[in-house]
DNA sequence: AATTTCAGCTTACATGTGTACGCTATTTTA
DNA sequence: TAAAATAGCGTACACATGTAAGCTGAAATT
């Protein structure tokens, strides 16, 4: 078997071994290196073969959890292009990530928040994508002004992020029940839009 | 000197060494029953004299940090009623608080989404009591029917703490600008459920 | 085939933790 | 004034942590 290979195997298993400690209970800065390596089966000490620091292995997982927004993202336009109404759309697979991927979204969340300010900032930089690409989205296809669409972006965004925090932990009918509520809440941030930018260019 | 009054004061110092030691970098559940105790002045096993654990400190810290909040929306309120506009007297009062509060409303944000079960529970208490205050407000001052009072009511506080999230380590101006961005955000949501009765009482 | 590289191991140590146990000095009660 | 209660202390222990030092065996290079 190949080294190269070996390796990256290895900071495979270290890397899903913390994803997994990431359950309900657990943060980041509360995950230890020799659970971490304990978990991964290797010597503690191996660990530092891969990574630095075992920050730099918590930068590596907001980076991948990043990541697996960003595919959410796109598979969300894919799944508007083919109809259904952006906010339902959207809504839903958000939902359906957080779901699926109950601890990446809790990773991001607690982060967002967290005692590291590395982690914040990467979090942050992930949130940004989001507010970014929903402002050009909105612009494109409502033609708002680009401070309203902003706003309005940015609303809308951390409305669905809270909604998500709610849902995290909820039953699957709490759920639902979280995903209409949200969706009625991002209409109404998308009508008060709208009329804001209907006064502004009657004035 | 009275002995309860004694007790009392050594409790109180322990709370407020708790509270400082809770600055941009640690958690509740980062905090050491010996590093309050050191803090505090007193013995680590004298601790045990005040509380059972250091989670019941850390219950106590969210509900004294939930009182201050309480007493900031009883501020908002006076000031909401000698003029100048719900929106902007409460988003000011607000910042005013996350300003002066630094360290309290940083607890309530990071336990908001942190690893305690209990002490999530205890800050959505606290939140709640936010939107049923609001929603009951709305309500009485613009007849919105509850439903859609009780929505706007929760994407209001939602926004509000997001903005408060932002602001939380920012400068004075770069505070004003959050400030004014959720102000307007706020008026999105409010106009946008205004919006919303009209269509429902219309249909 | 000989040499170098290196992923992972074992051992070891200093440090911080929660908390059990029992003592002391002072206040409170009887 | 004698007895009981108790806030706070010092000592002690078992345990987990991060990481330094050096070894081993297999893969890679020469």
């Amino acid at each position: 078997m190949n080294r190269q290979e070996q390796k990256l195997r290895t900071r495979r298993s270290i890397i899903e071994a913390a994803f997994l400690l990431l359950d309900e209970q657990r943060s980041l800065s509360s995950i230890s290196l020799r659970e971490v390596a304990r978990a991964a089966g290797i010597a503690p000490t191996s660990f530092y073969r891969h990574f630095k620091d075992i920050d730099e292995l918590g930068l590596t997982l907001v980076d991948e959890a990043g990541l697996a927004l960003r595919q959410l993202m796109r598979q969300a336009r894919v799944r508007i292009a083919s109809g259904g109404g952006v906010i339902n759309t959207s809504v839903d697979t958000f939902m359906e990530f957080i779901t699926a991927n109950n601890n990446v979204f809790r990773l991001l969340l607690r982060e967002h928040t967290g005692t590291s300010m590395a982690f914040r900032a990467a979090v942050l930089r992930e949130i940004k994508h989001f507010n970014v690409e929903l402002t050009d989205y909105t612009i494109s296809t409502t033609g708002l002004p680009y401070k309203i669409a902003n706003l309005q972006a940015e609303a809308m965004v951390k409305l669905v992020f809270s909604a998500g925090a709610e849902a995290l932990d909820a039953s699957a009918e709490q759920k639902a029940n979280v995903a209409e509520r949200v969706k009625l809440q991002l209409r109404f941030v998308v009508n008060g839009a709208l009329q804001a930018k209907a006064e502004q260019t009657s004035s």
